[in-house]
RNA sequence: GUCUUGGUAGCUCAGUUGGAUAGAGCGUUAGCCUCCGAAGCUAAAGGGCAUGAGUUCAAGUCUCAUUCAAGACACCA
């Protein structure tokens, strides 16, 4: 990384100047029209050794002057008042660096040290049609998961269905109710059952207390309820997997809820030895109360008065069944920030079972909102479902131009994920958004489609010419071009950022800065009319590597190419 | 009530862990297709980052208070 480069040789110059920082850090600059990369430290060394920065940075520029590498890194090495160090990079040393990224698949970047992931996330209900508030789950946890396995990670996703909580319970008794047969009963039957029920549950606690009871029974293996189970599970998540191929959702595990009951026991068993359940109003608690706490942090239900079991308990004992069966080094859980007060419990249950392994992790993302700041909800009181949601960025896509109209299937299907997923991704993790179908229906200014049409028509310059060479020369052309290269090169920079803060954001506003530089570069240079062979090679060859980029990241951001559009 | 988030241009959002002149998109205004794909490009107007105090050489970023908004607070997930 370019960064670490210019830090080692500063370093050295540092050390020879016996000037010594615990946090010498290298960023790129937030003044382009000064310099490519910026050094702050002048001031904290200031403070250290009681000079003024200005002093301090006249000595280390001088000491730099004595490094052989800075012949071959810096064009310019500039202090400016108050006392900021500016590196202007060689053209040399930038076209290395493309030259580098070019022959390497993953373009050079350091990888980390390899370890084995689970992550959990999607996290529907069955028996519940998926809706907007659904989308985040799936779309942020895929792009995480395809960040940490670019880096090399043995990853596992799970899409961890909700499927043996009270919902199915109500579901079940909503069947029976109805007298709808296992043969008969259909995805609309369920989708109109949970709802009318779930409120009713609200008003009538005889009602939910039947439900309760069936939810427990089937937690026992009643036969009858497994059955219904089966059933509504099948149905349910047939359609779940549909909605998931549509989004290039994919899971490597289907587990759920119930995967977990078969580790119960031995996980009680567990907490028994080390005296960590407690009985509490006629239920069974594990207190999670830590001797520093400033806030009380209610216990950790485990097993409810009638003595089914909840969400805590299955938690934990998918862990037990993740440790045994895949041995993971850590588990990302991604789910709505509303839920961070059950992870924290359930971490800490976790911690005073097993102090160290795996690693636990929570990531939160906000809320999706209506325009009107509250959550997203249609007229008749309902989250939309998704797939009208998808329905309806089609036709506003077909409608945006006539000769949509005669595209492919399958690339209207690519360009609807791209304004979708877009949109979200560009969007902070942990934050809650306004979803406005306007906005996710654009296609024009900061959108998925703005990516897709730059990566076209370079790439169709790239079709009609050709180039032989191995690597680029010496040379930077103009200013479109020499800031493309820089940003180019911020790349592994960039995306290691992006993995270790978890934050898909980070790489989808790269991705679009990156366009706008290609697009910038594209409008000044016109290459197919180019006289000069060896500049037409060369940008070529940088197009190549610019559009080799697209692709790869927008691999990451579950974006895929469509042929035209 | 306690706790957790958040408040950045008319609207929707970035802002790499404290640095030099706060950035985009939409919208508005003015330009650019006899030239590789105008779903594009160029330029202009428009915030001083909810308010107040503090820490610091340096604060949108850290601390505290106030205010507004959203959310969570044991038998749902």
């Amino acid at each position: 990384m370019i960064e670490k480069e210019i830090e080692a040789i500063l370093k050295k110059a540092l050390d020879k100047l016996k000037y010594h920082l615990d946090k010498l850090e290298v960023v790129v600059s937030n003044r382009k029209d000064l310099c490519d990369y910026q050094f702050d430290g002048c001031f904290a060394l200031a403070k250290i050794l009681h000079k003024s920065p200005l002093e301090i940075g006249e000595n280390i520029i001088e000491a730099l002057k004595e490094e052989k590498e800075s012949l071959d890194y810096f064009q310019e090495v500039q202090l400016l008042a108050p006392g900021f160090i500016n590196f202007t990079l060689t053209n040399a040393i930038i076209n290395e660096k493309l030259n580098n990224m070019a022959k390497d698949e993953k373009f050079n970047i350091e990888m980390p040290e390899q370890e084995t992931i689970v992550i959990d996330y999607g996290g529907p209900n069955i028996a519940k049609p998926l809706h907007v508030g659904h989308l985040r789950s799936a779309i942020v946890g895929e792009s995480i998961k395809r960040m940490l396995k670019y880096m090399g990670h043995h990853v596992i996703a799970d899409v961890h269905l909700g499927d043996y909580g009270l919902q199915i319970g109500e579901v079940i008794f909503g069947m029976k109710e109805k007298n709808i047969s296992l043969e008969e009963v259909t995805l609309e039957d369920l989708e109109t059952i949970y709802p009318e029920i779930s409120s009713r549950c609200k008003e009538d606690e005889e009602l939910k207390e039947k439900c309760a009871t069936i939810t427990k029974e089937l937690q026992e293996e009643n036969k009858e309820y497994q059955k219904y189970y089966q059933k509504i599970k099948e149905l349910s998540s047939n359609d779940i997997l549909r909605i998931y191929n549509y989004l290039d959702v994919h899971f490597d595990l289907w587990e759920g809820e119930s995967n977990a009951y078969p580790y119960i026991p031995k996980l009680t068993k567990k907490l028994e030895e080390k005296q960590l359940l407690t009985e509490s109003n006629g239920a069974r608690v594990v207190y999670v109360n830590e001797e520093q706490d400033t806030k009380e942090l209610p216990p950790l239900l485990y097993q409810k008065q009638n003595g089914a079991y909840l969400y805590g308990t299955t938690d934990l004992a998918t862990i037990l069944e993740r440790v045994e069966n895949y041995h993971p080094d850590r588990i990302i859980y991604i789910a709505d920030s509303r839920q961070s007060m059950h992870f924290e419990t359930f971490f800490r249950a976790w911690k005073k079972l097993d102090s160290q392994n795996p690693k636990l992790e929570f990531l939160s993302f906000g809320t999706v909102n209506g325009t009107d700041g509250k959550p997203f909800k249609t007229r008749a009181g309902n989250s939309p479902k998704l797939d009208s949601l998808f329905k309806e960025v089609k036709t506003a896509f077909l409608n945006s131009n006539t000769k949509n109209e005669e595209m492919k299937e399958n690339d209207l299907d690519i360009i609807v994920n791209a304004i979708i997923k877009f949109a979200d991704l560009q969007n902070n993790r942990e934050k809650d958004y306004i979803f406005d179908i306007a906005k996710f229906s654009s296609v024009v200014g900061k959108t998925g489609p703005y990516i897709l049409y730059t990566y076209l028509r370079i790439a169709s310059i790239l079709k009609k010419e050709k180039f032989y060479l191995e690597n680029l020369n010496k040379e930077i052309y103009d200013n479109t071009d020499r800031e493309l290269r820089l940003k180019m090169i911020e790349l592994e920079n960039t995306l290691k950022y992006a993995v270790d803060t978890r934050l898909p954001s980070v790489l989808a506003n790269y991705l679009y800065d990156l366009c706008v530089n290609m697009n910038a570069f594209y409008e000044k240079n016109h290459i197919n009319t180019l006289e000069n062979k060896e500049k037409k090679e060369n940008w070529l060859f940088l197009l190549t590597l610019s559009n080799r980029m697209i692709k790869s990241m927008l691999e990451l951001l579950e974006i895929n190419l469509p042929e035209r559009m």
